[in-house]
DNA sequence: TTATTTCTTTAGATTTTTTTTAGATTTGGA
DNA sequence: TCCAAATCTAAAAAAAATCTAAAGAAATAA
């Protein structure tokens, strides 16, 4: 049975939907603002996201924005119908598909099966993985000789970057891209900054310098 | 700017397409039929492909697997509903990703969007693979006998500039305006260094020199 | 709001690479 | 043979890239 996630603080709506898709055979979570609705996300691994954009605490935006740190999961995001300009940013940001308050039902659940769908043929970068040398990466949590180490987001998919193509020399460029996901226009420093605190860290718990600097180049492991 | 070819043969579908993703900031080329998308795609290297599977002349199937030979670049396939049961064939093909008619412009952009930053990530097959005797060179790694050499930028763009026409003779001149990009003034001996420290780099690892002096005239590998 | 964390920028130190210099060596031709 | 031009290479000088601490800015949490 596939789980759905329904992070939305009109609880009327919730239990509305919720009600519904528990009737067509959905396992059903939810949460009322951003931040238990990440912590839930965590916990119970949704197969799909349904996201109310006006959410206290922590709004859509960053909701998404953090998932899509380390998951792939359709998110379907709702939406008032006065912010509907906004659709193109959040397809941008990384949701999968939107609806505008108030919606039917049935379209809602023919979106979340084309959703499902598509995420099974679609690869999955749902829960991480990923290991090298002493270094292991869990969904979130980085590991260095099982010891979890404390990264900020951007160390964190920094390197994870590195570790999913551990042979790979990354220019700058291609960290900046891949992580801001915006042109790289001059070298201001950030990316060095950033590999220097992760090299720090590491060296807290390690001798060994994970990443090589190749002159001129870029990055890479070692 | 991103350059994304679209080929199709429906007229119609090619403008909606064309002018939706002008307005999203991508530049984009069109071709009505198979032979001439790949002639499209070989002239202006788009970073991404959206193919149509119904095409006069070459279809969708064999233009997947000739562009295949030589490159990665992400290939989003569409196609009528009638023809979803050959979708796991067209992924094993090679493309990417697919969606059938009729399909939402922005479900289009979301997914432009996921297979770009994708291809930003994957390891780059794009990339130089040279081998001349027992020097290889891969990505930015060059090896002499398996070991790995360690090169500055520079040199190396020379050493991969001699390997790529191993017959050639190469003029000072021709080495310095194809690696700096800028006019060959006066010889102050720059290339001569280099090819030293080429030279030497190389003798580390194996008895015979690798570059041939011709005198009067430049270098050429041996 | 204020406090805290994280990210970006700055600036000077450090490291590595590139270019220049200079003297030695090699080459081809007179 | 000897000479002049071209090349070689070690070493010095200059330039460029990187490193990192610390300050400032921005985002987030309380």
């Amino acid at each position: 049975m596939k789980k759905i996630a329904i992070i939305e603080d009109d609880i009327d709506i919730c239990n509305m939907i919720t009600k519904f898709l528990i009737n067509h055979n959905y396992e059903v979570y939810s949460a009322p603002n951003g931040r238990e609705g990440i912590d839930l996300c965590q916990k119970f691994l949704p197969d799909l996201i349904i996201l109310d954009l006006m959410l206290p605490i922590l709004n859509g935006d960053s909701v998404i924005k953090q998932l899509r740190t380390y998951t792939d999961i359709p998110v379907i995001v709702v939406s008032a119908k006065t912010m509907v300009q906004s659709k193109i940013d959040l397809l941008r940001l990384g949701a999968d598909d939107y609806m505008t308050k108030p919606f039917n039902l049935f379209e809602l659940l023919a979106r979340i099966e084309a959703n499902l769908k598509r995420s099974v043929t679609a690869p999955m970068k749902a829960d991480i993985h990923l290991k090298y040398k002493d270094i292991k990466i869990e969904n979130c949590n980085a590991y260095i000789k099982g010891a979890i180490v404390q990264f900020t987001s951007t160390e964190l998919s920094i390197l994870i970057l590195l570790l999913q193509y551990p042979q790979k020399i990354f220019s700058k460029q291609n960290i900046y891209e891949s992580i801001w996901q915006e042109e790289y226009a001059y070298d201001n420093d950030t990316i060095n900054t950033h590999i220097s605190n992760i090299r720090k860290k590491i060296k807290k718990h390690t001798d060994t310098d994970y990443i090589e600097t190749v002159w001129g180049i870029g990055y890479k492991l070692k």
